[in-house]
DNA sequence: CCTGAAATCTATAGGTA
DNA sequence: TACCTATAGATTTCAGG
């Protein structure tokens, strides 16, 4: 891996890393080393460079979206009342910050942002939409479309994609 | 934990342990034994046990949204020709061996399914969703919104959402 | 990039409440 | 049953090539 002014450069043995860590992110480096055909050194040192430049940004464990059935979750699309860029500015800075927005994409087009919101119940959301809409986040429109269920959760993105052209 | 006839019960130990290991999730066995005050024993084989239970899924790396800027994500609204029970089954197995679908949740309401999908370029997207239309999944209509930015990426559930009511 | 040894972490066995 | 400590074995880090 190089890094040039900004730019990174991943070479195969990176794109190797990053498709084994992305699908399997506890198993052990000297296990990862073996996998990618890598020294237990070469490679946990690369792993470190590949988590301070930034490309892997994090591990995380997935919980069964069941869980105990507590949880609901909501996609909402939201319409902003002006598109200045400080009022976009504010809206993403704020929602890093609102723990029940598990998700967050800005969108062209009909909408402006899709959320992925989670609850603990139906109430308990609407509730939150509510004090959400008076925080001068200048929310003109939403629309909530309850998850009945997910089907597929944060498969990992193909290393085909992550090559460069 | 306790486990009876299938339900688990978690206790507050298991809420840390989840709650941690949600943000953090290669941290040693031994530091996530202090930080949730067992010991390092007693913490792993909780951990065994939520994992086994299905509980936590899996543990990811989560990979930076732009990475080389070569991958692009859509969100695909999709609408059924017909509710069938064996279609709605037959669409949501297929997606799973499609690697470029990395999200897909049903939703109650104006579509069936919102899926995020990967590809290397707008040209790729718009292949893939061709041939995607040609398998038979009886896709009735798809809307796409291309994201233009990741503005919040899979963020932990807050564990007073997983805590029983 | 590799090897090898010191430091750290994990799994397991045995003991207590 | 669920926790603890102790320890042997595995893993990770780091110095040197």
């Amino acid at each position: 891996m190089k890094l040039q002014q900004n730019t990174v450069r991943l070479d195969p043995w990176d794109l190797r890393i990053l498709s084994e860590i992305q699908a399997n992110g506890r198993i052990s480096k000297s296990e990862l080393a073996n996998r990618v055909h890598l020294s237990a050194s070469a490679c946990s040192e690369r792993l470190r460079t590949l988590q301070s430049a930034g490309i892997i940004e994090g591990f995380y464990a997935r919980l069964s979206p069941a869980l105990t059935g507590s949880v609901i979750f909501v996609m909402v699309e939201v319409v902003l009342d002006r598109h200045h860029l400080q009022d976009q500015r504010h809206f993403e800075t704020a929602i890093q910050d609102v723990p029940e927005v598990l998700d967050c994409w800005a969108i062209g087009g009909r909408v402006d942002y899709l959320m992925r919101v989670a609850a603990p119940s139906m109430v308990a959301y609407q509730d939150f939409m509510d004090r959400l809409l008076q925080t001068g986040l200048r929310i003109d429109q939403y629309y909530s479309l309850v998850v009945t269920k997910s089907v597929k959760a944060n498969s990992p993105i193909p290393v085909s994609a992550l090559a460069e052209q």
